[in-house]
DNA sequence: ATGGTGGCACCGCCA
């Protein structure tokens, strides 16, 4: 890359990348961003919208067994080093690669339906196994981009009603410090540090309340997480509430970061 | 208000 020069990185859960396919290809035209990493695809891969995202003008790598979650990623320059999974699980759920020389990895992370359900002890094992990971293999004095769907509201501040709702599967103590232990790693939360505060910080709403994003009743949950190398290049950091408010609208919006390198 | 909607695969499950 040459120097001084703008990339810009976003994550997306499109809850189905079939429905969701008109939607992003425009907004990628409306926002040229370098990588834009996706969750929920629910796709299998011989299905995957492959030709009309490459017409497009973008590299895509993509995982999934269709139903249920399934991760992809798209790039304008060619990703290297791609691979799904860790140790052979959640291939569906997690894919590492590197674009322009930035390592990626983008994860759907399992909801993990109830705190005394088996999936939530899948969800506790998934960050265990992350920070395992990233241990193996990055560093965190090195370039390390961490996007997606974390299915985690890390603070209060990121959840519409943090008391009624300190049991829920992604604002539980257990989840948030499981988090918080991947965090601790060496990862700096973008939006929330160039937005620090500020309340009402959404990237989720529920498909079932009546006007979530106008009473505000929403969830931060998808995030982009860098090691210090990249933080020191970030120079904007945001949540797009408006594409949320597309026809016929993921649950999820956009998050997006700014560098400049 | 313990409902509500949406997506996929089927006639229920997951978010």
């Amino acid at each position: 890359m040459a120097s001084s020069e703008r990339w810009t990185a976003a994550t997306f859960n499109a809850n189905s990348i079939r429905v969701r396919l008109e939607q992003i290809l425009a907004w990628l035209a409306d926002n040229e961003v370098d990588v834009l990493a996706i969750q929920e695809t629910k796709v299998a891969d011989d299905e995957f919208p492959a030709d009309a995202i490459r017409d497009a003008g973008y590299h895509v790598v993509y995982r999934g067994e269709g139903g249920q979650a399934g991760v992809a990623l798209l790039s304008r320059s060619e990703p290297s080093n791609v691979g799904f999974g860790i140790d052979g699980r959640d291939e569906d759920r997690v894919l590492c690669c590197c674009v322009d020389n930035v390592p990626v990895v983008n994860t759907y992370v399992p909801q993990g339906q109830q705190t005394d359900a088996s999936e939530f002890q899948h969800k506790l094992r998934f960050f265990r196994e992350l920070r395992e990971l990233f241990e193996r293999e990055y560093a965190p004095d090195e370039p390390l981009l961490w996007m997606g769907d974390l299915n985690v509201a890390p603070e209060p501040i990121d959840i519409y009603d943090p008391k009624r709702l300190i049991r829920h599967v992604d604002f539980a103590p257990e989840v948030r410090d499981a988090l918080d232990h991947v965090h601790k790693w060496g990862l700096v939360d973008l939006v929330r540090r160039l937005h620090a505060e500020e309340p009402d910080l959404y990237s989720y709403w529920d498909y079932r309340a009546k006007n979530p994003i106008e009473e505000k009743k929403g969830w931060r949950v998808d995030h982009i997480l860098v090691t210090t190398p990249l933080a020191e290049r970030c120079v904007n950091a945001w949540i797009d509430v408006e594409a949320r408010k597309a026809e016929r609208p993921s649950d999820h919006t956009f998050v997006v970061a700014e560098f400049e390198f």
